[in-house]
DNA sequence: GATAAATGCAACAAGTAAAGTTACAGATGA
DNA sequence: TCATCTGTAACTTTACTTGTTGCATTTATC
C-alpha cells in the first residue's frame, strides 16, 4: 500500500460503511476491499473507535460499525481522530539556540499551526454522507 | 534533519533573506543556520528558483537572493514550489477495479482535492513579510 | 591564465516512518 | 467446546527523505 494512505484508508471504509450503516462488517472483509491487511485496518480504525467514531465487537459476528449517522461524522472528526497533522511540524524538533532563528523558528511554527487550524476547519464542513458513489 | 522539513526550511530561509533581501547568502551559510546540508539546501532551493522566488548566482562570490520583495512572495508560491501535495493523494496509485469501489475511491479523491485547493487558497493569503520574529 | 569559490547535479548511503506480517491472548456466540 | 472475531505486541519489509561524496561548470579576482 501507499504512504499516507491512513486517512485515505479511513474514508474509504467509513463511506463504505455509511452507505449501509447497520451492516457490521469485519477487519478482514474491510482490508478485502481495501487491499490491505486485517491488522492494517484494525489499527486505523482502532483510533476511530477511540475517538468515538465506530464501535467493535469482538467475537463471533463481531465486527465494525458506524457509532452514529453519516451526517454527524465530519471529516475533521476522522483527521483528528487519526491524530494526522499534515501541515504543522511535529512537537519534538529541535529549536535554535540562536535567538533571531529562535524568533524566526517560532514565528514560522505558529503560523504553520494556524494553517492547519485553517485545515481542520475545512475539513468540518465536510460529512461522510456528502461522499457518494457517482 | 526532520521529515517533512523541506517546507519549514524553504520557509526559514526565504524570512531570514526576507530580513535582509540585498543580502547573498551561500547554500554553506544557509546550512549552516537550519543545520543541514549544502547540497540539501541547494536541492530545495533549487524548486524555489524554477519557480522564479530566488536567483541563485554561480562563481566567486555567487550565491543565493530573493528575486522579489517579500510582500510579493505567499506560503502558496513556496507551497507550489516545492510541489507539496499534503492532502490529495499522489497521482500514480491504482484504482479499483469494483465499479462501487472505483466509484467511491473518485469521491474520495476529489474531496481530498478540493481540501487541497483549501489550503493552498488559506497558504495564499500569507506573504513571507509577515514571517517576523517577535 | 591560474586559482579560489560558488552552484548544479548525479549517484549512492543512511535514516525513518509507515505498512505488512506473524503470533497469540481474550471475548463471544453457536 | 469450538469457531470466529478483536486487540496488541513484536518483528520485517518497503518507500521515501535526508545526508554525503564527487565532480563538472561558472565566475570573480589575482
Amino acid at each position: 500500500m501507499k504512504r499516507k494512505s491512513r486517512l485515505s484508508l479511513a474514508l474509504h471504509t467509513l463511506a463504505h460503511m455509511a452507505a449501509d450503516p447497520q451492516k457490521v462488517q469485519t477487519s478482514a472483509q474491510i482490508a478485502g476491499h481495501a487491499g490491505t491487511n486485517p491488522v492494517v485496518v484494525r489499527r486505523v480504525l482502532g483510533k476511530l473507535r477511540d475517538a468515538g467514531l465506530l464501535t467493535a465487537e469482538k467475537g463471533h459476528a463481531g465486527g465494525w460499525r458506524l457509532a452514529r449517522k453519516p451526517e454527524l461524522v465530519s471529516l475533521a472528526d476522522v483527521y483528528v481522530a487519526l491524530e494526522e497533522s499534515l501541515v504543522a511540524a511535529s512537537k519534538k524538533e529541535d529549536v535554535p539556540t540562536c535567538s533571531l532563528e529562535h524568533g524566526l523558528h517560532t514565528k514560522v511554527t505558529s503560523i504553520l499551526e494556524d494553517v492547519e487550524q485553517s485545515l481542520i476547519a475545512r475539513l468540518a464542513e465536510t460529512s461522510l454522507s456528502e461522499i457518494n458513489p457517482v
